[in-house]
Order: C-alpha cells, then structure tokens, then sequence
DNA sequence: GTTGTTGCAAAGAATTTGCAACATA
DNA sequence: TATGTTGCAAATTCTTTGCAACAAC
C-alpha cells in the first residue's frame, strides 16, 4: 500500500472527497516534523510548487481535525495541527525569553487515560504546558 | 490590609505606576468566578461603570501576566486570564458538540512540580485540557 | 447531472501599535 | 519635570465566509 493509497483511505474514512489539494495538504502534513500552521504548512507547499489556496488549507485542516484524524491546539494565538497519534511534546515556556522546550510528561499521559475512562470520553488530543521563567530568566 | 491596599502591593510589586485603570483592572479580575478574556473583563468593567479603554485592560493584563500576577493561557483562540493561584480546573473539550467539562487532575500538577524541578524552572501557571468525542457524541 | 470543493476577494474577530493628551512619582 | 500611562483610531494577524467556476461521484 502506497502513501497515496493510505491518504486514500483517510479521506474516504472521513467522509471526504479525493482531491489533490487535499492529498497534497495530507502529505505536507505527513512530511512535517513537527506541528504546523495552516499558514506554515500553506507556505511550505507553495514552495514545493503546489498551487493550493490558504483557505483550502484552513478547510482541509480543520475537516480532518474534525474527522479525528489530526490533533488540533492552539498556542501563541494561532492554530496547530499535526497527525494523530504522531510523536508528540508537552512545553516549557519561558514567557520571559520565549523559548520553548519540549519535555516528556508521563504523568499526563496517565492522567488523560484515568480521565477519559471515568468520563467515558473517546480521546483524539490533547495538550500539557508549562509557563514561568526558564533558569536563565529566573533573575 | 484593605483589597485596595492589596492591590496597590501587587502593582508596586510588578514595577507598574499605580493608577486608577490598572487597580479598576485587578479589582474586576479579583472579583470574576472564573478565568476571564480581556474582552469579557473589559466589557464588565464598563457595565459597572468603568470608562477604561479596551487596549489598557489588554495592556495590564499582558502586564500583569508578565509580572506572575496572572495566569495566561490560551483556548478558542482568544486568551484568558485569572489571578495565580486561583481555583484551577483543567479542561474535557467535545471537538463535536463544544462542551467544556471542568476535571481535576492531580497527576498533572505533580507532573508540573517533578518537571520544574528538574528544569530549575520557576512556574507561573500551566495548563493541561483533553480533546475528543464526550460520551454523547462518541456515538 | 448533483452535489461537494476550490480559491479569490472580502469580511470578521482578537490583539497590537502610533501618537498626542495626561497622570504619577 | 521626566517618564510612564491612557485611549482612540488605525493597523496587524489569524481565520472564516460569499460566491462563481469547477471537479468528483
């Protein structure tokens, strides 16, 4: 099965029509490191030479988001996504310095799976973050 | 100790000049239930008849975030703000239906204090939310 | 052929900034 | 008096919506 074929599947999974932008957003997304932006993920496949137009990008985003496929959260004011079930970092913060530090958190993966099996509640995200003064910053 | 008094510590102590905006500010956000955005506090200082801009009550919240005072955090992309220390509650987010249910989360907190720790990092606030499909919407 | 999708331009919403008047220390 | 603060209006930034052309089923 082809990474095509798998974007397949995931679009009909969601109830979506097979377009190319939207394999094209699928595979931008697939081929991020990390979390991205509409805007950054926009960017980065109108670099690759797509043609594909930011409002398809916030649309395609938020459908999958919707559908289960991408986690979807927000920081610094803006939205972002990344597939569900990828790697995923919780933050330190300094909101001093702005530098931000990913760090492990067992302790929240274990909190997520109590709550959610006392609320009956079926998990697609979510987020931890810490705030404060990083060591340099602290004074 | 009068609240006035209190307050006029609070901005002394963040390096702010006391004014009367900035104490109508603190009062407003002492006195909210619950975290408050800046259009919300905003709005609420003007119903009880307040004359305070809009851009002063973003401006000393920021400030005050900045300072430790406030907790700031992020959700529907707009920020929130409550007094540090206040009664926190992380959240159980329905990405269907939008409900926001309140849940505790001790294994969060003691995730928050093991992780500073080891950062030698100085706290100010974190945040922790679960997202997914709530009981009636699971299916 | 129907109905869903695209992308541009325009609209919306939250937040920030320029700047002249004003208040605090 | 020197410097920090205010608030309006304008500017920014992220995101959503209207709509006519177009593509998937």
């Amino acid at each position: 099965m082809t990474a095509t074929d798998r974007f397949e599947a995931v679009l009909r999974g969601a109830g979506l029509r097979l377009t190319a932008p939207r394999l094209a957003v699928l595979q931008a997304i697939a081929g991020a490191a990390d979390s991205v932006t509409a805007q950054e993920l926009h960017y980065r496949m109108r670099s690759g030479g797509a043609r594909t137009g930011l409002t398809t990008v916030y649309r395609t985003l938020s459908a999958l988001a919707d559908a289960g496929v991408l986690d979807r959260f927000e920081s610094a004011g803006e939205q972002s996504f990344r597939l569900c079930g990828a790697e995923h970092h919780h933050h330190l913060v300094c909101v001093r310095c702005g530098v931000v530090e990913e760090v492990e958190g067992a302790e929240v993966e274990a909190w997520v799976e109590r709550t959610a099996k006392a609320k009956r509640f079926r998990v697609t995200s979510h987020s931890a973050d810490i705030y404060g003064r990083c060591r340099r910053c602290a004074r």
